[in-house]
Parts: structure tokens; sequence; C-alpha cells
DNA sequence: AACAGCATTTGACTCATATCAAGAAAGCTC
DNA sequence: GAGCTTTCTTGATATGAGTCAAATGCTGTT
């Protein structure tokens, strides 16, 4: 498990967070506040309906926010990663189903603390608006693929933007060839894209076969010429979300 | 085409839009900033990707943000009601095709004059970040009826939702026997919905048959039971995303 | 009233993805 | 490393929604 930051500074989304703006004693601030939680691979952190009494950040890990309807379909409505920001200010209930993915640390503040610390430092609110909006482009950017896409394309375009921001972790380019690992077994893939289990495994068997991606075991992937994948994934122009 | 309120007072859209916070002298100053423009029912208000200059709310009418992929494919990806926000401060360019589907009129600002106030005001930056935060939910139960709905499902689903808007503009409640004017073309709800227009048409048909709805002309639609309808619509509780 | 131009409905047929069902591969536990 | 369990792959088949095509109904025009 993941050891946490002692102190603000050392912090790895210390200039991603929800506080990337804040300086000096508006840091101070948070730092007095905050408390760190982790869960496990497969743990909830939270459940669609359930009081939740903090906010916070993911500082290490992935973690997914999920919906469902009463038959159990599901639908991956956001995908949580490394500085991303988790609750709503003013808001009683969680409104969706928060898991860990993979062994996350969390970031947390209670909420109300939080709320009043967020109105005496506009620094706060200012860059929660401004994720917001990243949040908001990305989920709209999502609902074209859901709608629109091809199951092909739909593949395509998750592993382009695995492999984007993989590639944006390890400040590389994201062009030529390129090799991740797939952090999303293959049903939360197709929670994720409006599919079934099975679809997304045909599906990147049939890329596998037609020479765009190579597997090595389940998860590794290396894609030969990422140019191609992005013409697969269908986007016009650069078309990826994920900063 | 309608008259442009003269004072802020007197708009119908004060108590919900960006500027619904504000009080006295900030209000004073987003009115000294503001202008009307008026679209007529199919003009394009502006392309993605163009330089977009101004941000402004939707005062009266209806306008869609939509998405296209290079082949044409076309999925909507917001549906802006009188109050709505347009444009992203911060931001260049557009992301999204934003078309007027009635006529409408627009409260706008220019980008630069609007942001210094926005940064001298922190009411409007709260009350920003509240629809944003509001506009992501609704995205998400969005993303949940693309990649999960059946036709059917999706079609009793936006039905339902403008039934909803329209009792609240009412003041009515939401049960019982309702009728309202589908604000859309068949091929607008398709866009909306991710699907083709004769699905569309098939769908509403079926309804229509199973006496879920019914239909005087092609546009006013008279629900008997709004419980049965939401029943079709698949969400559990009460599911619904438009306040 | 006749016509043009849309929006909508309906039909016949196709196809992509879901569903149901085995098996194979990869990880864990003891 | 044998025996689990879980994850993933693949096959056969069904089905919901798409596609292509035609007919119907509305609206506005002259």
């Amino acid at each position: 498990m993941d050891m946490a930051p002692l102190h603000c500074n050392d912090c790895p989304i210390r200039h991603r967070a929800v506080c990337a703006r804040c300086e000096g004693d508006e840091l101070e601030r948070l730092e007095e506040i905050k408390y760190y939680r982790s869960f496990e691979a497969g743990q909830t952190v939270i459940w669609a309906g359930d009081r939740m009494d903090f906010v916070g950040s993911v500082v290490t890990g992935i973690a997914t926010l999920t919906q469902t309807l009463e038959d159990g379909r599901t639908q991956m409505v956001g995908l949580l990663l490394p500085s991303d920001f988790v609750g709503r200010p003013g808001r009683m209930t969680a409104a969706y189903n928060v898991t860990a993915t993979t062994d996350i640390l969390m970031c947390c503040f209670r909420k109300k603390p939080f709320e009043e610390v967020m109105y005496k430092t506009p620094h706060i609110a200012q860059r929660l608006l401004q994720m917001t909006l990243d949040e908001l482009d990305a989920a709209r950017e999502w609902m074209l693929l859901l709608g629109r896409k091809t199951a092909r394309e739909k593949i395509a375009s998750l592993l382009s933007i695995v492999a984007r921001r993989d590639a944006s972790i390890k400040m590389l380019e994201a062009t030529g060839q390129m090799a991740f690992d797939l952090p999303l077994t293959r049903e939360a893939m197709a929670d994720y894209l409006g599919l079934t289990l099975e679809t997304v495994s045909r599906q990147i068997s049939a890329l596998k076969r037609d020479g765009v991606i190579r597997l090595e075991g389940k998860r590794h992937v290396t894609v030969p010429d990422m140019d191609r994948l992005l013409l697969e994934a269908g986007d016009d122009s650069d078309g990826g979300f994920l900063a």
C-alpha cells in the first residue's frame, strides 16, 4: 500500500488537483484539515445514494464512477485518475457508485470544513470550476462515443485514451510505437463503452488480427502505429479527451 | 421575435442564470456589459472550432449542442433551455456546434469583460460552478441512457424529461395526466438519443399503440399516466435529470 | 385548388451486437 | 504444482436497431 505523503509539497498531484492554485497559507489551511484514506482494488469507496460527508482527490491509483439501472445494467460515467476530484460540495449524498479499480490512495477532507475553506479561498473554487468544465468536456466526448461509434471504434478510442494518458504521465509524445498496460478488466471496459464483455473481447481480437495492436498477456498492449489507431477510433482531428 | 428585457430585474431568467446570486452593484456591472442577440429557428449560433469571443445565457427558446464525426454522424451533447449558459471562460474556440431549435434570445457578454467581472465577483463563479456541476450530472445520466437503454426506454426517458421540464415551467406537479409539445423534430430526437430518425418514429408509434402516450398532430403529446411512462423509461427511483 | 417541399410514418430486409454456452488461459491458494 | 477461481476467448444463434425505399401527410405558395 502506498505511503501517504507527509506534506503537500511532496504530493504527486500537488499541481493538478483541486489545490493546484493554492499557495502559502491557503495551502496551509487545506493541509490542516486533510487526511488520507486508502482502498484496495475492487473495494467500493461509496455507494450511490449513501450519505457522503467527505470530498477528496485521488492521489494514486484508478477508480470508477458507475450508474446502474434496476435490472443491473451498468454504465461507467467517469474514470478517476490521479488528481481527479470526488464528491460535490453542497450535496448530501453520493450520486454514483465509486469503486477502486486498483489500490488507491485518496486525500480527503470532511465536507463541512472543506466548504468553509473553499468559500474563503477563491483559488479553490476557481480550480474546481476549471476541473469540472474539463470533466464536462470529457463526458460530452464520451457521449459521442456511446451514441454514435461502432464497437471497433469504441475500443480503438479507449485504447488511444489510455495510450495518451500513459504517454503524458511518462512525459513522452503520443506518436509512433507505444506500449502500455490496460488498467481495466474486459468487463470494466464493456461498462465504459456501453458494450458487452464478449464484444469487447472480440473487437480486441479483431484489432490484434488486423495488426493495429499487439498483446502480451491479457493486459499489456503494444501499438505499432499510433496514427493507425487514431484512424480506427474515427475521431476527426485529434479527438482525445484525456489531458 | 422576442423583445429584449430592458432591465435585469424584469428578466425571466434572473433567478436561474449565471447572474442568479448577484445583487446590487454586482448585477449593475453585468448590466453594463450585457447585450442581446437573437437567432431564428434553424440558425447556427456558432460552429465547433470557430473563434468565440462571447459567452451568454439562453433567455428564451431552445438550442442544442452537437458534436459530429467526420462522416457526418452527429450526436447531441447538450440541450440548452432558458437560463442555460453557453461558452467557457478561458477558452478561445467553441467546442461544439450550437444551433437554435426554436427562435431564441440570448443575453451575451464579450468574453474578456465577462472574465474580468467574474474574477472580481465570487458570486458569479460560484453560480457557474453549481450550474456546471448540474450539467455534469445531466451528462452522466445521459451517458447511462446512451450506453445501456433500449430504443423504447430512450424515447420514454426523453418524453418524461420534456414532460417534467414543462411541468416545472408551469409550476405543476409531474404526476397523473400531462400534456405538452415536443420542441424537437424526429431527427433532433434521434441525435439526442443516439438512434436513427426511423427508429424514433417507430418507437413513438409503438408507445402510442400501447396507450402509453396519445398524439394530436405530430408534436403535441398527452401522457395519460405519468407513472406508466416513468416505468417505461426504466429508471430506478425518480431518475429525472432536468431540474 | 394544385403543387412543391418537408417531416413523418411504414415496410422489407440487413447487419451489428447481444445472448447463451463452452472452453482455454491466467492467477491464487494450499 | 495441483486444484481452485476468475478472467478472457470463441462459437452458434437470436434480435434490436439500422438501411434503403416508398408512401403519407402537412405547410406554405402562387
